[in-house]
DNA sequence: AGGCTCATGTAATCAGTTACATGATTTG
DNA sequence: CAAATCATGTAACTGATTACATGAGCCT
């Protein structure tokens, strides 16, 4: 159900088309919280359902339409609450490790196959942290700056701060995701080692 | 879908009731992989009509009755498939890590709390990844001793370094989110002396 | 007799994924 | 005029969550 509140922290920035938001999403936020247009466009019809937001019909040329959607007081106050309430976890469900658990069942080579992805996946994720820690860095993140255009200077400092520690915090993660998965090639080929000198 | 591997490599080692089943789940299993009884019994009807599992019914008692399932060999296939085949990593969805990223837009005090919980929750994971760690040690995992039990003694070794494989890197995982929201915890500080010193 | 554990589900709902569907506007 | 991009959705399905529902057997 973050959904909604991803989609608040948005748009609470200032107004913006469906259109426009799931741009954004795509970039900064998609890395934290990945939603298709078929799901954005229908979050924004029940958010606006339930006073959150408003949205306001604006003609683009001839018979072209966009729909603006603003954060109302409801919504800002939502948002606030939902800052201020405890993260529900949802429980554990984790594929690789549950595979790495099992890694017995199969071959060397699926073994090292499912861990070479592994490696590939989070260095992909962590090179999509990276730049945007390098955007954060050099001040040329789109959805910073728009941001930044709309709180005082002096509350500035924060935000930049928040966003490098929250996407370092990813950065970190992927990076321990390498390591394990790197330690994890080296004990298939101890294993593998092991098992030729059991069975000459 | 990968409640239905998780319960083939359960059943896999030899043949449980959904009950049992259940109970081994919310142990070992249950910390990589969550699933309540209301969705194992469908998926164990679900999967018996695809035919990767049998289940025969047994009497308890008078009345009583429970449904032992094995694994077919359709269903021995579809595992050993399922491993070698890639993993699909499903997109990220991290709320902690979406509402760190707008910390500024609340108060130090609900930044700290949030960070708090971060901490007790992973603290909390910790201490079940080092609980099944020690199992491992011990050799008392009641899991694992099923599994060895069914498996030739020159096996022992992988399955055993597999199972701590995984297991330490769900322990490096959750000490890393601890020391993120530490870091975090200090960042609301200092910003939060920033701020002081910016309106005397 | 009462409480615990064994044992098995159904029903309603929600969140998310994939595929499909359509058309206007801008730019080269 | 063609292609890219702007713009908005619907429909079918899957996987997971929550709440509800029931009853037998075992131990004290």
């Amino acid at each position: 159900m973050s959904l909604r509140y991803a989609l608040l922290a948005i748009l609470r920035v200032g107004p913006l088309s469906g259109y426009d938001l799931q741009k954004q999403f795509s970039q900064s936020v998609g890395h934290v919280w990945h939603a298709p247009d078929s799901q954005i466009y229908p979050e924004l019809r029940k958010m606006q359902a339930d006073g959150l937001i408003e949205g306001e019909e604006q003609l683009r040329g001839q018979r072209g339409m966009r729909r603006v959607y603003h954060v109302t007081e409801a919504g800002d106050r939502a948002y606030q609450e939902w800052m201020a309430s405890p993260l529900d976890y949802q429980r554990v469900r984790d594929p690789a490790h549950l595979r790495a658990a099992y890694l017995e069942n199969t071959t060397p080579e699926a073994a090292r196959d499912f861990l070479h992805r592994h490696i590939a996946y989070w260095e992909s994720e962590l090179e999509a942290f990276q730049g945007e820690l390098d955007h954060i860095e050099r001040m040329d993140s789109m959805m910073l700056n728009r941001r930044l255009a709309v709180i005082p200077p002096d509350e500035h400092e924060a935000a930049i701060e928040y966003k490098r520690f929250s996407y370092e915090g990813l950065a970190e993660r992927a990076r321990g995701e390498i390591a394990w998965a790197r330690r994890g090639l080296a004990l298939v080929d101890r294993l593998e080692r092991v098992d030729a000198a059991a069975r000459p």
